[in-house]
Parts: C-alpha cells; structure tokens; sequence
DNA sequence: TAAAGAAGTAACTAGATGGTGCAATAAAGC
DNA sequence: GCTTTATTGCACCATCTAGTTACTTCTTTA
C-alpha cells in the first residue's frame, strides 16, 4: 500500500519540533529581549504547542539559556574554521577583523542575544559549562597569532591577547547593536552597503595600527 | 501659629515628585530593560502614587522616552564642558578618549539605556527633538578638533569624524554593556581597578596610533 | 475665607502571560 | 498484534500588569 522508499515525513518527530522551537525561540529573544519575548509567539512561530517547550526546555528561561549557549557554539564554531595559522600574521589578523565584522552583519540576533544575557549579568552564560569550553579555545587562537606574529617581527610585543579580542568585537559590535541610534545621532544611514564597506575599512586600518610595527601600506 | 521664616518641606511637590519618578525610572528601566521594567517599581521605588506617573508621564512608553532623553542630555552637556579648545589636539583626543571612559564607567545605566532603545529600533529616540539638537553639536567638536590635530601637523588627515566618534564609544561600551559575559569568556574579572586601569591605557593607546602621525611616547 | 485647582491615594479592571493536567495518538519494542 | 513509551493538543489556571475610576487632601489666590 504504502510507498516506503521515500520515507514519508513524519508525523511525530522530536529533534525537528525542537529545532524549530530552538529557531523560533532565538527570532523571538533576539528581537525582545528575555523579558520581552513570549512564549507563545514562539510556540506559534514554531508552529509547535506550547506544551511542547515546556516539555522540551523545562522553562522560559531554560530555553533562553540554550538558545544562548547555542549562539556561542556557532560563532566559536566558525571562528575556529578560519584557520589563521596558514597565513601571514597580517593576512591572518585582517582576516579575524574582517570575519568579525561579516558574522555580526549577517547575525544580528547574536548581538541582541548578548545584551539580553548581560542585562541580566549573564547569569545564564553562568550556569553553563559548554560556554567555557568553546571560549578557552578562542582565546588561545589570538595569544597563538600574537606569538607568531610577534617573533616574525611582524607585530608589536607584549600586546594582550585578550585586550585585542576585546577590542576587535567591540569596533564592529558597537556599530550594529547602537545602529539605529547611531543613525540618528549621526544622521546618516549607517548600513547602506558604501557606509559598511567604509566602517570596515576604518577597522582595519584601526587593528592593523594598533598591532602592527610598520604603517598598513598606504591604501590601495 | 506655623512659623513661616524657614518654609516646611512641602508635602506636595509637583516637581520634586516627578524629579523622584524620573530617577526611579532610570535605574528601573537600565536593571530590566524596557519589557521587564515594572511599574508598580518605579512608583515604590520613587515613593510615589503610580497614578501620579500617569497623571506625570502619560504611559510607560513616554516615560521611557523621557527618562532616554534626559540621558543624552546629560552626556552631551558633560561632553561640552570638556573645553577641548583649549588643550594641545593631542591631549584633546587623550582627553575625550578618558572622559568617555569615565562616563560609562560611572553610569552604567546609560549603557544598559542606549541597549534598550536599540532593542526598540530608537523608536523612542526618532520621536525626539531635543535628541538631535545635542546631537549635532557633539558631531561637531570631534570634527573641529581633527581639522585643528591635521593643521598642526598632529593627526593624520582625512579621518572621518564620525568613525572615529563611534570608535571611540565602542572600545569603551563594548566592555563595559559585555563586563559580564566578558567575564566569564576571558576568565578574568574586567571590573578589578587594575583590569580597568589597564583596560583605558590600552585604548588611549588605540584611539592615539589611529589617529596621530608619530608613535605615541613610549610608555612609562 | 471660600472657591478652584493641583497633588495625591486606594481599590479596581480587563487582558495578558508563564506554566499545567490530562487525555489522545503515533511510534517503537516485544 | 499488543503493550509501552514518547510526542502532541486542548483547555485551563493563578498571577501579574499597565492603566483607570472615583475620591480625598492640600495649596493657592481672588
């Protein structure tokens, strides 16, 4: 009767549901906050009952706290695909400012997911021990190019690598979450595609004078 | 009978009211956000009536867009009062680079405030006026100060105000609204004052090899 | 000093909101 | 097939929350 050589969908299915509501749920946070955010939108977003989350993610805050966790496997995740140790320092440097920047811009919701867990002291960020894991690894992938750059000559000594880590999301991070009271204040739209072709320019130019021993060559 | 000569502190005080309501709003909405903020707080907290808040403020919404705009005053006039005018351009710029610093350092609300508008698209910012005045004058000193910095053969010329502006928040803000997260990332605590002394060397150091021609001094 | 208006209070409402109890149904194991 | 278990849906609740109604009390001023 049947058909069962193409397996038809099926009906019941926990890993998609929770994916969806997983997907739905960090639209949701993304775009109101923690507190902001309800539940139901997400459930219906989910197209999931919300007996199913609560089934799933225990809580609100549960599901905000894996939605968050999930946010920073992804970048750590990419970030370390860059592999930055078969380039030049610079080459490698550049490249790390330009896939901050790119990441932000095609993942608002990262930035907002952020603000969220740090209006409420990152608690959740807290509690979780995936976090750490992925974070140790990052940090470890600046300090190894600072060295290597370092003993090439290339870059400056005795830079922090985590001041630098700092200092290269913040230069791009700022710009995307302030946008839109940046375009007011500054009255100029701050994301037509010439205003970001230029931000990212300035950024790096601003890594490369603050790591770099010699002038970045004189633009193109 | 009531001795006049030193007047009574007045039990009903429209302004002083409205005074205490708006400083409860402030800390309300920058600890919960827009979304989590509660009413019935800001009212205790301002040892006030709610109904006075909108017979005061007209809604929730209003008072958060008044509470925003009276933060950007405030920041914008203590940024006027710096005098940059008068100093060398390179200590003008070491001057503003510290100043913004300091102030995100001592009000932390205004960060968490800015967050919130932009979680809002600066919808609440958009309705402003006075948001703008102060805006374009604040535009205006960075600029003047990099012409003055290129005449004198100090800066580099054809830096861009406003990057710059931006720049220069974001290496400071990002720090501070992401202490937490930052925190736990970096596995250092960022709030120590030596992690914070540090924190603004380096970015005077940042803000300085971007903009000036010759290296800075080099350090103690 | 009387009238008018401004400042303040308590109790309340209508609608939302996070979270549940319980039954129904599909899939998996025997 | 038949039992067991995981997945799903519906209806519901207790509580919270922005905003309001109706009223009292203080202050000013004519």
């Amino acid at each position: 009767m049947t058909v069962k050589s193409a397996p038809r969908p099926r009906i019941r299915d926990a890993e998609a549901t929770q994916a969806r509501i997983l997907a739905a749920a960090k639209k949701e946070f993304a775009k109101s906050g923690l507190a902001g955010a309800r539940v139901d939108v997400i459930a219906e977003r989910a197209k999931a009952n919300k007996r199913m989350i609560y089934h799933y993610f225990n809580s609100k805050e549960d599901l905000f706290q894996r939605v968050l966790e999930d946010a920073y496997v992804d970048i750590r995740t990419a970030e370390q695909k860059l592999d930055l140790d078969r380039l030049e320092p610079r080459e490698a440097l550049e490249r790390l400012v330009r896939f901050t920047w790119d990441y932000y811009l095609k993942n608002p919701e990262f930035l907002t997911l952020v603000n969220s867990a740090n209006l409420h002291k990152a608690r959740h960020l807290k509690k979780s021990q995936t976090i750490e894991q992925v974070s140790r690894r990052f940090v470890g992938m600046v300090g190894a190019l600072l060295d290597r750059g370092e003993k090439s000559g290339d870059f400056r000594a005795g830079i922090d690598p985590v001041q630098l880590n700092i200092t290269i999301a913040a230069i791009g991070y700022y710009y995307f979450t302030n946008r839109f009271s940046g375009s007011i204040i500054f009255q100029r739209d701050l994301m037509t595609p010439a205003a970001l072709e230029e931000r990212l320019r300035f950024n790096v130019e601003t890594i490369l004078r603050l790591v770099c021993k010699t002038e970045p060559p004189a633009g193109k």
